[in-house]
RNA sequence: GGGCUCGUAGCUCAGUUGGCGAGAGCGCACGCCUGAUAAGCGUGAGGUCGGUAGUUCGACUCUACCCGGGCCCA
């Protein structure tokens, strides 16, 4: 007992003799709670502006942000996007480029403004429409703040309080200059077009704006009487039998606007008899419409060919009209009958055809939805067109029209905001044209000198502009930047001209757009305006349309860029959700070809949406949705940023529980490597105890071959905007090369040698190299913990206090003939630990250094390991090794290594009471009977 | 329905122009250590490379089709 007693104090003496390592960077990151306080630090210390103002000299690199809209807190998608500008904006900035972030905001628009209608209830219809806009302003002020506090929890850096808005008096008046410059151009016209429109919200919808969703309609088959049939009749040897067109449609509320039936050219068609009536239609479609209306036909009575029908006319079911024949290839055999119900002012294809054929648009049809007068049928006026159907349909059977009426779900559109059914009618607007001034062509012109990142985006935006239609730019809605156009007093016609748009653009400076409600026309008439269409020079109102927002947010290169930070060339980098292709990139690009001839950008690069474990989108009702906030104040925001580096963002990025476990561990071994070396280098100075690198040992500079391999990677992954490469690298350098091999290997020489000798100042020096290029390489993505790191870590004098004020490393090339020499020796190594396990296994050792091994290889083999002389044995972590006949129980034939054997002994000697290495030298110095000889020299 | 796109171990990713018995890290299992300790080390088990059919001496890599996702549009 005695004894045991004081064996244990010596242990504990030597203990105190070696270098063990000493931190106070915790172990436990605590992010929740550290990342405030780290925030609040880098406000304070400006460390956006000084990051910015240190490389004010060098060469810019643009990144512009794209908007998000004012409403609603952050998902994960936005803050996805987020922190990948944030890391470019780092890396732009530490590599020795000036990158600026300018944060904005999109804050017109419907989505607001119906946001607002909800809070404001009945009393908006009483107020002036400068009251309810500066409610909406204020809306969008407010998720301003809250969206900007959140992105700033983010660690993301950036010019944060002094954003862009696109509500801001001098962005309201770059947008209207810049719809003046199309006005120059010539390429804003008013048309009447048949538009989505929500009866609901009363407005008319973009594409953008546009939802599909299932709906249940009615589906109904009518019969058109063929009019002026003698040939046929003759023809078809017929006597008094009818002869009809049958259509299919599954809105009956736009009968009423019907004034022609389209057949498509290159089909055949056939005439049955059914029930003493004769039936047009398309052969393809016989039987399935027989089975659909549960009739059945005796006779082919004949098979009019399309374009003898065309021209001919077909009496309307319900109003004294003809309905004309038209040819179109947009009728299909997928559905319906082969004649296709034809209304231009409730459909695009319809509308384009009709053009063809001059017919007339109806769209007899007001901005809440109801049937007008024009309409024809007086019994409908004022009715709502989907409550229109059913006495439609009761009149097409009291005529005896309707063949057959049921009903059917399918894919129809909707509202994005009110998920109202929406419906299509033709309305006055306002619109760019993509012909005029060859705005399609050269569009597709400036596509193909963008970078596209991932290349296929190129594809994506060509082929949607190539189709596009004209640009609709006219909203009928409060909250956004006015159509400045004035409406003639005499004849009713609106006009805008360039003059008039600058003379708003200076009122907006001064007062924003609202000055358009509040003023009167005569505040912008520029002099001698004079109406185009009749001449009037005096009476005048105001436009009261406002501009599409996709309009406001694309020309943000424009405000922004041009107006307010001086930047007259291209961006480098416009960096969005995938979906931007239709939206953002796609706008902007569309107002710079107009307004400037070439793109907005020399580079796009795009990403994927956040979906959930299995794949599948993710969004807020999912079963397992946990509000970022959350997350956040949970895990903390690093956890997030590392998220987002660890996925190829370039496809869908998933997110789950086993996801951000994951993501949580891998952060866990980043921090404790970097915790482990700050241990080690707690008495190290770099200025004082570095050694020139002509005096480290061979292990020492193999690691900074392998830090300098480790850099190149890392440094190539970030320029090529590969950041899952990052810390993918990062994290296997950490384990592989740095925890499982040198800093195992290197415990011995910084706990056991002389604390300033130059074996410890060797490896300290190399742990510091590598302690401070990782730090500065992983910023950009792990900006919390570098923080935190660079402000624990001893730096030499001049070092910048901030990691974000530092530079990168420098690329190079490690030695290779080092790297190749280790990789040969980690192969040996593989055997060595594999024949260990074998001799643990059965508790013939434990602890490696217990062990002494035995090398049976070939001669060359031999040499190459006895190269490394005494370092052999530290290199495996055991206590000895020999070169001969592998023998006894715990042999391993290697199988990566020909004619490589290793066995497994006692090691020789007794365990020295400091080092725990065994040896034969242990109580040579009569002073320190249980340490051996090296440990003794060490405490002399 | 159309355009673009993705599908390699439980998770995140590598797999150059077709030639490997398909890799890594994490996780998992088992074990060791107790001087990185709510740490560290080792060993091991996991994949018919979404499916099918082709082209080829040979396909995760090429072609077609199918299945299942995603974005955008209709």
């Amino acid at each position: 007992m005695r004894k045991g007693q004081e064996q244990g104090d010596m242990e504990t003496n030597y203990k105190d003799t070696l270098n063990l390592p000493v931190t106070e960077f915790p172990m436990k990151a605590n992010l929740a709670a550290r990342e405030p306080v780290q925030l609040e630090r880098w406000e304070k210390d400006r460390i956006y502006h000084k990051m910015v103002e240190a490389r004010a000299k060098s060469p810019r690199y643009v990144l512009h942000d794209g908007p998000p809209y004012a409403n609603g807190h952050l998902h994960l998608g936005t803050i996805l996007n987020k922190i990948l500008k944030d890391i470019v904006v780092k890396y732009r900035n530490m590599s020795g480029q000036r990158c600026d972030f300018v944060p904005g905001w999109d804050c017109h628009g419907l989505p607001i403004e119906l946001e607002v209608d909800k809070k404001l209830g009945a009393a908006k219809r009483s107020m002036n429409p400068v009251d309810v806009r500066r409610a909406c302003r204020e809306h969008a002020a407010k998720f301003v703040d809250i969206q900007r506090n959140e992105f700033k929890r983010l660690g993301c850096l950036g010019r944060w309080e002094k954003p862009y808005t696109t509500m801001s008096f001098d962005y309201e008046a770059s947008i209207v200059r810049e719809f003046g410059k199309f006005v120059r151009a010539g390429s804003v016209y008013k048309g009447k077009k048949p538009i989505y429109w929500c009866a609901s919200c009363r407005t008319a919808l973009a594409e953008a704006e546009v939802e599909y969703a299932d709906h249940t309609s009615p589906s109904i088959y009518v019969k058109f009487r063929l009019k002026d049939d003698g040939a046929f009749r003759k023809e078809w040897k017929l006597g008094a039998e009818p002869i009809y067109l049958v259509i299919w449609t599954t809105t009956p509320w736009t009968i009423p606007a019907n004034v022609a039936v389209a057949l498509n050219p290159d089909l055949p068609y056939v005439a049955v008899k059914v029930e003493g009536e004769v039936w047009v239609l398309a052969e393809g479609l016989l039987d399935s419409v027989m089975e659909a209306v549960g009739k059945s036909y005796s006779t082919v009575v004949g098979r009019p060919r399309p374009e003898k029908l065309e021209h001919m006319h077909c009496a309307h079911p319900l109003i004294e009209r003809n309905s004309l024949i038209i040819l179109g290839e947009h009728v299909t055999l997928e559905a319906g009958t082969g004649a296709v119900h034809t209304a231009p002012g409730h459909g695009q294809e319809d509308y384009d055809v009709g053009q063809r054929y001059g017919l007339e648009v109806l769209a007899p049809v007001d901005d809440a939805g109801r049937f007008t007068p024009e309409a024809g049928l007086a019994w409908l006026t004022g009715e709502f067109v989907e409550d229109a159907n059913a006495p439609i349909i009761e009149k097409l059977k009291e005529t005896g029209a309707l063949v057959k009426s049921r009903e059917i779900t399918h894919s129809y559109p909707h509202c994005w905001r009110c998920k109202k059914p929406i419906v299509f009618r033709s309305t006055d607007q306002w619109f760019i044209s993509m012909q005029q001034r060859e705005l399609r062509a050269k569009a597709l012109q400036a596509i193909d000198k963008v970078e596209w990142i991932p290349p296929w985006g190129r594809q994506r935006i060509a082929g949607m502009v190539s189709v596009r239609p004209d640009w609709c730019i006219s909203r009928q809605r409060l909250w956004g930047v006015p159509v400045v156009a004035l409406v003639c007093g005499s004849c009713g016609n609106s006009h805008t001209t360039p003059e008039l748009a600058e003379r708003a653009a200076l009122l907006f400076e001064k007062e924003g757009a609202d000055a358009w409600f509040s003023h009167s026309a005569d505040d912008f008439k520029p002099d001698g305006f004079k109406c185009p269409s009749c001449g009037e020079t005096e009476q005048f109102g105001k436009e009261p349309d406002i501009l599409d927002v996709w309009f406001d947010s694309g020309v943000s290169f424009a405000a922004v860029l041009e107006n307010e930070e001086g930047i007259k060339d291209q961006a480098d980098l416009y960096l969005e959700g995938s979906d931007q292709h239709r939206g953002w990139f796609h706008t902007s690009l569309l107002t710079s070809i107009g307004t400037r001839e070439r793109a907005p950008y020399k580079r796009v690069l795009t990403h994927g949406f956040v979906v959930d474990g299995e794949g599948k989108k993710y969004s807020k009702s999912a079963r397992n949705y946990v509000p970022p906030e959350n997350l956040i104040n949970q895990h903390g925001a690093e956890i997030l940023r590392l998220w987002v580096a660890s996925e190829d963002y370039r496809d869908d990025i998933r997110f789950s529980d086993e996801i951000l476990t994951r993501c949580i561990e891998a952060y866990r071994k980043l921090r404790n490597t970097a915790r482990y070396m700050l241990g080690n280098l707690n008495d190290f100075d770099p200025d004082r105890d570095q050694l020139p690198e002509g005096d480290l040992l061979e292990i020492d500079r193999w690691a900074l071959a392998e830090l300098a391999r480790v850099t190149k990677k890392v440094l190539s992954a970030y320029e090529s905007f590969e950041f899952h490469a990052i810390a993918q690298a990062l994290g296997r350098f950490c384990t592989v090369e740095m925890s499982s091999f040198y800093l195992d290997v290197l415990k011995d020489r910084l706990y056991a040698e002389k604390a300033q000798g130059k074996l410890r100042r060797s490896a300290q020096t190399v742990l510091w190299r590598i302690l401070d290029a990782m730090t500065r390489l992983m910023a950009p993505i792990f900006s919390f913990t570098a923080d935190e790191v660079w402000l624990s870590m001893p730096r030499g004098k001049g070092s910048p206090d901030n990691v974000f004020l530092a530079d990168l490393p420098k690329g190079a090339d490690g030695d290779q003939k080092l790297i190749e020499r280790f990789d040969r020796v980690m192969s040996v190594r593989g055997a060595v630990t594999k024949a260990l396990e074998a001799a643990r296994a059965e508790r013939f050792i434990g602890n490696s250094l217990a062990a002494k091994i035995t090398i049976e290889c070939d001669s060359e083999l031999r040499s190459f390991l006895e190269s490394f002389g005494e370092m052999l044995p530290d290199l495996f972590i055991v206590s000895g090794v020999s070169f001969g006949k592998a023998a006894g129980n715990y042999l391993m034939a290697s199988d990566e290594v020909s004619g490589l054997t290793v066995s497994v002994d006692k090691a020789d000697g007794v365990k020295c009471a400091r080092c725990w290495k065994y040896s034969t030298s242990v109580g040579s110095d009569s002073d320190h009977p249980t340490i051996c000889a090296r440990c003794a020299a060490v405490l002399k």
